[in-house]
DNA sequence: GTCTATATTCCGATAGAC
DNA sequence: GTCTATCGGAATATAGAC
């Protein structure tokens, strides 16, 4: 069970991501130093390369963790057969569930685009888009139940108004996570002028 | 007329603020050294001390006057006395129209706001949510015309949408400046469900 | 696997010549 | 007002001891 000093290769990995993702956020990836990160960590700067090949490559996975890991929950919590009203609703709530629950990979993930080199750029831009295209083909499917002029303006619309919820969402505020949801439902529903919201009127 | 060789004094200037406000939207702020702004000039990097204090500086004085600039262009712009329905129809093309026009001082100034010392964070803070009560008022002064549960919320989510426009479009694309207003006003209306868009139905 | 030490390059900012 | 030269420090990444 006694563990030599200085030997944690199943536990420094992990606290390298979490220490370099909670940096990234706070200050930037340019603006962040592998020394920064060591001493997060609690080790000398060369002891990350044991881990990391370099610099752009903590950035680059966590990127890409966090795309691959995103779709993959949203083909796990959507459903694909559901009613479009239904679809909508459930795009709306999983993406700010899921967002909520994870600020500062979304705000790395698209606060340091920037920052990758471009073969890493297209890598998680297509990612981006994949995901996208789940809100996209759930306008699409309802064309018939809602009232979109142009399903593209209004999937880049959606997504820009329910991921800014990441910017100003405070976990000590007057709203819980499914308070906003519920809201943002509305608020998406009328944009599509779902026949749902419309009826009580 | 004739001017002495190495002396530009009143072109230089504005020239270190274009070539800081292209370099840091392309890269970032802690990206971009002062060596390569200075070369984008064509200046060696000694020269830029005779109008800018220190990097920061270069920063702040770009978000700063953009924000004044757009509170002023907002208040020419909006008309105060105008029908709830009708102001929020001059919010949304005034913000889209603006912002477009602008996107790499919209981007450096709500992307490198981790970038500010404090106290100068504190002042770009200030004017941001001074501009966001333009529109939190309109949603409050129409509250007998609109159907707004939550005005605060309605008003983030709003900004939100309208300025995710800034992110992907490109004066190449299939829609004009004008067409991308029409349509982010149609959903600015039904998002609030003005009676104006109800009633055709 | 982590350490210390270091190679190499670059940074922001300043000083003094012209 | 711009130049060259430089100060003092910090950056990424590597080498070799333990």
């Amino acid at each position: 069970m006694a563990r030599k000093t200085g030997s944690h290769s199943e536990i420094t990995g992990p606290r390298i991501q979490d220490a370099a993702l909670k940096l990234f956020a706070r200050h930037g990836y340019a603006a962040v130093s592998m020394r920064q990160i060591a001493a997060e960590v609690g080790v000398q700067a060369g002891a990350l390369y044991n881990y990391v090949p370099h610099k752009q490559a903590l950035l680059f996975e966590l990127m890409r963790g966090h795309m691959v890991a995103l779709l993959d929950a949203a083909d796990a919590a959507l459903e694909p057969a559901a009613r479009p009203d239904a679809a909508l609703e459930g795009f709306v709530r999983f993406h700010i569930g899921y967002h909520l629950g994870r600020v500062d990979l979304v705000f790395i993930s698209y606060m340091e685009l920037r920052a990758l080199e471009p073969e890493n750029f297209s890598v998680i831009e297509a990612l981006r888009g994949r995901y996208e295209d789940r809100l996209e083909a759930i306008l699409s499917d309802g064309k018939d139940v809602f009232d979109v002029k142009d399903t593209k303006l209004a999937t880049l619309a959606l997504i820009a108004m329910l991921t800014g919820v990441t910017n100003w969402f405070r976990e000590s505020g007057r709203l819980s996570p499914e308070g906003v949801a519920d809201s943002y439902v509305e608020m998406a529903r009328r944009m599509v002028r779902s026949k749902e919201v419309l009826k009580p009127r």
